[in-house]
RNA sequence: GCGGGCGUGGUGGAAUGGUAGACACGCCGGCCUUAGGAGCCGGUGCCCUCACAGGCGUGGAGGUUCGAGUCCUCUCGCCCGCACCA
């Protein structure tokens, strides 16, 4: 006999060449269109060379693309890569090397990985988004919000990093620190570029009940979005004649205000205390809180502080006096920098009154009704007291929208949705990242790069370290620059723009990624959107899932495209992690696939880690593990090869002899299970572990007489259904048993559903619900024969013995279960 | 505090309300071999037993059901997200 060795370092590049050489994996220009399928996985950072991560994230997504293609989908999957970015720029600060350099070796050591997996993409395709032939694109769709009004330029209090040096948007900023640096975040009051996506609130909320997502993605886009109903109510300084909106949720709690408190962010703090005894006091205490920093101002469990302002304002609905206090429990970035007070009703007002001494009014009774004591706060609903006799005795539920009609005749209030969201503060400080293509010109102001001069080249510079301000600042040929409207001296906005704003449209980019004219063209973008399905880690379940869908409904909105949606399912995967922690360099517990491939084969780790475990969840890395999954592909190609060789190539017999039939109909029961479990739910574990009894079923001591024709189908089917992860060797295999049979371009097999019956089951016979044997009965046999198989197993019968059957349950296929007494 | 997820052998994990532990790792035994970190065959939840037969068993306590890992109530533990959000 032949020695059949299983050896990937000579299987797998062999079929990447042939793959390469054919240009397998690019779509077909041609073909029908209702059967396209856009699978895409999240595009990566490229920096150093990719880990057991990206691994586990394109080898799911090149499973799906490849069980789509088989499936008789012409199939859209691309790569590319997020290149602009803040390691690059720091390693350059550190070396002098242009992040250029190191991003473009990153680059050539991700694609030499990528294409030594075998993943199967369409690399004409690929894209980079630090490259000018991308980022022109970049730069028009900021003109394209400009023009619509829907990206601007402000001042405003912002996050600040001390460390990286510039600003970042309140989705980068995690516990108070830094979502890159960790440092603490300062609050600076700076002129910087937005984008108005709190425009899309509302859609952003409501579409997600349009796409496929796991829900746990939703809820968190749903608590960042943090849509509440309230009411906005004026509130009337008579003394200065000025007055103030507060957003509150409890309008039935109005008149069980006792006091009124500011933000000291607010902007009305300083000309509110002027004058007053409490001037200096008041100016002493917003600038001690301004210093603080926002994780230790965030922490609830703080003691409450604050001063008095020396003013007051009028309660709406009663005339009542209440003090103006300023103090830091109240946050400027959510409602309007001030609120109503109602200790009685709310925690925190209430420790805040307990400290300062000021009054505290119940307006919404107990169980006991009125005259009971309840302990305050009191937190829950009950009837309206001590309010109006309009409302007194309404339910507060029923007063709440009583009450805001009321205000609102009277022009002092309305019903508002109010939203957590803040606009997307874009403009960064920094240096390796997209220019703003916008010139401020002395006489004319702002002005837009007009679109024939895109792009606006990122130049280069000697200097990288930030300053406080863009390094662009210091290239001042390139600064210096003449306004597109007057033909005057001007200069270039030096701000760079956030990378996320570079990965919110990519995924547009990819369906017509040549196209010199435009961005896209809209006939083609359509063709293909939304992404059928995307792939990726759930730590972009706000940021850049949040970014992308605004873009997404923005540019849907100028006409530029139908969907509304980018990405119509979503499946976040796990991390993998090594002796239960995240891998990392300074731990020293990191896996590197490249290291791995050299040993054992894409095949193998490919397979490893979708067999690891369900793919959303976190899985643990384990060497013995991947041994053994070498040594299960190994078998299959080993048995494969072994049969093509040795057995007569004999077609599928019409009729089976016993042991053909059993490996027949375990073949067909594994074409079922592993079409569901990858086509329906992305259960690939189980899917490979079903290819794994198959070849198990066809192991030589199990073989018995199964003809030799069942064999070679049955080891077909194997490498048919495992090579979505496995490519070349189940490839390879499948053209050895085949006549060299190309297994990409085979249809994906179908289930005959005469071979996933048997005609003998196993019944389980069961007492009182435990199980007392098993015996084989025919499939077709009626609920009467069952039963009287069941009972005349020897050992139900023994527990049958001198008790009463009052109830038998029959379960066609399955079990009899007989209840006694 | 609010929201979500998860607790199953020594390990990773399987189980449309119907045989708990598929498949794999590890371990044990055997075959083959000069050799094995190769290959092949078999065993492996726990207790009791020569064996048969039994008993126990899905974090814990109840409940629904002929039957519960699965559904319901309470509870403990771990993980994730949000959190002075008015």
């Amino acid at each position: 006999m032949a020695d059949y060795r299983y050896d990937p370092h000579e299987i797998e590049p062999r079929w990447q060449q042939v793959w390469e050489d054919e240009q397998t994996w690019v779509v077909p220009e041609d073909g029908p269109t209702d059967r396209d399928a856009y699978v895409l996985e999240m595009l990566p950072y490229p920096s150093g060379e990719p880990h057991v991560g990206h691994l586990k994230n394109y080898t799911i997504g090149d499973a799906v693309a490849h069980f789509r293609r088989r499936t008789g989908h012409r199939v859209l999957h691309p790569m590319g890569y997020d290149s602009f970015g803040l390691p690059a720029e720091n390693h350059a600060i550190k070396t002098g090397q242009h992040p250029r350099e190191s991003t473009d070796a990153a680059i050539a050591s991700f694609q030499e990985q990528f294409r030594r997996w075998g993943v199967s993409i369409d690399w004409t395709r690929e894209l980079s988004t630090c490259t000018p032939e991308y980022y022109r694109w970049t730069q028009w769709i900021f003109l394209k919000l400009y023009e619509a009004g829907l990206a601007y330029r402000k001042e405003a209090a912002v996050n600040w990093d001390p460390v990286d040096e510039t600003v970042l948007a309140n989705e980068q900023v995690i516990d108070g620190r830094g979502e890159r640096s960790g440092a603490l975040v300062e609050i600076r009051q700076l002129t910087q570029w937005f984008f108005r996506i709190t425009d899309y609130a509302e859609q952003l909320l409501d579409d997600l009940e349009t796409i496929e997502w796991p829900s746990h993605v939703k809820t968190m886009q749903r608590n960042w979005i943090g849509r509440s109903r309230g009411a906005e109510v004026q509130f009337r300084c008579e003394e200065l004649d000025t007055s103030y909106t507060v957003f509150t949720t409890r309008p039935d709690t109005l008149f069980g205000a006792t006091f009124f408190v500011m933000a000291p962010e607010h902007p009305d703090v300083a000309e509110l205390a002027k004058g007053t005894p409490q001037e200096q006091a008041v100016a002493d205490y917003v600038r001690q809180a301004m210093v603080g920093d926002t994780k230790e101002r965030g922490d609830d469990a703080r003691e409450k502080t604050g001063v008095f302002t020396g003013r007051h304002v009028v309660n709406p609905v009663n005339g009542e006096l209440l003090p103006i206090y300023v103090a830091d429990y109240v946050l400027m970035d959510y409602g309007t920098g001030a609120i109503m007070a109602v200790p009685a009703h709310d925690d925190r007002d209430f420790a805040f009154a307990t400290k300062y001494e000021l009054p505290i009014k119940q307006v919404i009774a107990g169980e006991g009704g009125p005259s009971q004591p309840v302990e305050l706060p009191y937190l829950s609903d009950g009837p309206l007291m001590n309010s109006s006799p309009e409302f007194d005795g309404t339910p507060n539920r029923e007063a709440l929208d009583a009450i805001v009609d009321w205000l609102d005749r009277d022009g002092k209030g309305k019903a508002t949705v109010n939203y957590r969201l803040r606009d997307w503060l874009v403009s960064r400080q920094r240096y390796w990242g997209c220019p703003i293509p916008i010139i401020h010109c002395p006489s004319c102001g702002m002005v837009p790069v007009p679109e024939a001069d895109l792009p606006v080249v990122l130049p280069d510079v000697t200097d990288y370290k930030p300053k406080g301000k863009s390094p662009l600042a210091a290239a001042t040929d390139w600064v210096h620059t003449s306004c597109p409207s007057c033909g005057g001296a001007a200069e270039r906005e030096t701000d760079t723009m956030d990378t996320f704003v570079d990965s919110s449209w990519y995924f547009l980019r990819y369906t017509d990624a040549q196209n010199t004219e435009a961005a896209w063209d809209k006939k083609i973008v359509d063709r293909w959107m939304p992404v059928d399905q995307y792939i990726g880690g759930v730590e972009h379940a706000i940021l850049h899932l949040l970014y992308a869908r605004f873009f997404t409904k923005a540019l849907a909105d100028m006409g530029l495209l139908t969907a509304r949606e980018p990405f119509a399912n979503l499946f976040t995967q796990g991390m993998i992690t090594k002796d239960g922690a995240k891998m990392s360099k300074s731990k020293g517990n990191v896996v590197s696939p490249r290291v791995m491939v050299e040993r054992f084969g894409a095949d193998t780790l490919r397979t490893y880690v979708l067999f690891m475990g369900p793919p959303e969840q976190d899985a643990d890395w384990s060497d013995e593990g991947v041994e053994g999954m070498s040594r299960f592909i190994s078998r299959l190609w080993r048995t494969s090869a072994e049969a093509a060789g040795e057995l007569p190539a004999e077609a599928l017999p019409a009729e089976p002899n016993a042991d053909g039939l059993r490996i027949l109909r375990k073949a067909h029961w594994a074409i079922d299970k592993v079409t569901a479990d990858i086509g329906g739910r992305f259960s690939f574990n189980t899917a490979i572990a079903a290819v794994m009894e198959l070849l198990n079923e066809l192991s030589a001591a199990k073989r018995g007489e199964a003809e030799p024709g069942v064999v070679r189908f049955a080891l077909s089917t194997a490498n048919s259904l495992l090579y979505p992860f496995a490519p070349h060797a189940t490839t390879d295999g499948y053209a050895l048993l085949n006549d060299g049979a190309r297994l990409w371009e085979q249809l994906w097999p179908e289930a005959e559903a005469r071979y996933l019956v048997a005609d003998e089951i196993e019944l389980v016979c069961q007492v009182m619900g435990k199980v007392r044997g098993r015996v084989t009965a025919p499939a077709d046999a009626d609920n009467a024969t069952l039963e009287e198989l069941a009972r005349n197993e020897p050992n139900v019968a023994a527990h049958l013995d001198g008790k009463q059957v009052v109830k038998v349950i029959v379960v066609p296929g399955k079990l009899v279960n007989f209840v006694v007494r």
